[in-house]
DNA sequence: GGAAATCAATCAGTGCACTGATTAGTTCCC
DNA sequence: GGGAACTAATCAGTGCACTGATTGATTTCC
C-alpha cells in the first residue's frame, strides 16, 4: 500500500481545474468556439496582422497546435490569412467582421463565466488564486529555455 | 480595441498551468508514462480490482478517455484486465508486477517534481495554492450534476 | 419469466497539445 | 552572387479529453 494522495499533486489538480473550466465554458460561453480559439481571436483584436507563430507565443500554443486552431477559425471564416508580401514564409492574420462580432459576444459571456468559476472564493482569495497560479506557471515556463548558457563572446 | 487581459482569466491560466506541468513531468518524471497514466496506476495500487468506470471516477476521467488510457497501460503490460465473473459487463483491473514497479519508481520522481513545481511559492503559499485550486475545481465539478431535481415521490 | 430500464464498455467524431522531421522562403556572410 | 544558417509553416505520430450513439449484460418490476 504505497498509494499517494493525488489531491496534494499540483499537476493532477491542474488537470482537474482545466476540466472543470472546460465544462463551464461549454455550458456558459460557447459550444462552437473553444477557449483557446477565443484566446487567438483576442490576440488578433489586440494586435491585428500578427503572424501565426507570434500569435501562438502570445496565447501559449506551440507551432503545431496554433496551426490547427487557426485552420479551424479560418474554416469558420472568423479570420483571414494572407501571405506577408515582405516575407513569403509568414502568413498575416486578421479577424473578419464575423470574427470581431464573435469576439465581442464571447467577451461578455466569458466575463460572466469567470465570475461563476471563481465564485467559491472571496474577493481576496480570487486575487491570490490568480497570482499564485500565474507565478507557478511563469516559473515553470522559465525552466523551458535554460538560463542562457554564458557564451564566451558574441 | 476591446481586447481582454487573459492573465485575469482563470481558464486561460489553468491551461498554461497544465502545460507547464506537462513540460516538467516530461523532463523530471517520465517520457513514457504520462501523468494521467500514473494517476490510474496509483488508483489501482490503492484499490486493486476496481472496474474501469470506477477508476475513471477516482482519477477524474470520463468513460472514453479512461478506456484509452487503460488500453495503453495494458499494451505496456502494466495492468491486467479480467471479466468480472459476477458481472459480465465489467472488467476488473489489477496491476502487474511491472506496473507496481513502475508506480514505485515514479512515486519518488513525482514527489521531487512537485517540489520543483511549487518552489516559487513559500510553504504557506503552497498549501494555500493547493487549497484554492481544489476548492474551485470541486465547486465547478459540483455544477455538473445539477442539485438533484426534487422528485415528487420515489 | 420476460419486457423495460439501466449500466459497462466501445466506437465515431472533434479538438487540444507536444515532439521530431520536412519544405520552402530569407538572411548572413564570404 | 551563392552556399550556409536560420526561420515560418506543415506533416506525421502519439496521447488526453469530451459528446453522442451503439452493443451487450444485468437488474427491475409487472
Amino acid at each position: 500500500m504505497a498509494a499517494v494522495d493525488l489531491s496534494t499533486h499540483p499537476g493532477h489538480l491542474a488537470r482537474r481545474l482545466q476540466q472543470a473550466h472546460h465544462l463551464l465554458w461549454n455550458t456558459m460561453v460557447s459550444e462552437e468556439i473553444t477557449s483557446p480559439q477565443f484566446a487567438v481571436l483576442n490576440a488578433l483584436v489586440a494586435e491585428p496582422g500578427l503572424d501565426q507563430r507570434t500569435v501562438g507565443e502570445r496565447v501559449g500554443l506551440d507551432r503545431s497546435t496554433i496551426a490547427e486552431v487557426i485552420n479551424r477559425l479560418g474554416r469558420r471564416a472568423l479570420l483571414d490569412k494572407v501571405r506577408d508580401p515582405r516575407d513569403g514564409r509568414r502568413f498575416l492574420l486578421r479577424l473578419t467582421d464575423d470574427g470581431l462580432r464573435v469576439h465581442r459576444k464571447l467577451t461578455v459571456r466569458t466575463a460572466r463565466m469567470n465570475q461563476v468559476f471563481l465564485a467559491p472564493l472571496s474577493a481576496e482569495e480570487q486575487d491570490l488564486f490568480l497570482d499564485l497560479v500565474q507565478r507557478v506557471s511563469d516559473a515553470a515556463e522559465g525552466l523551458r529555455n535554460p538560463p542562457e548558457p554564458p557564451r564566451a563572446q558574441r
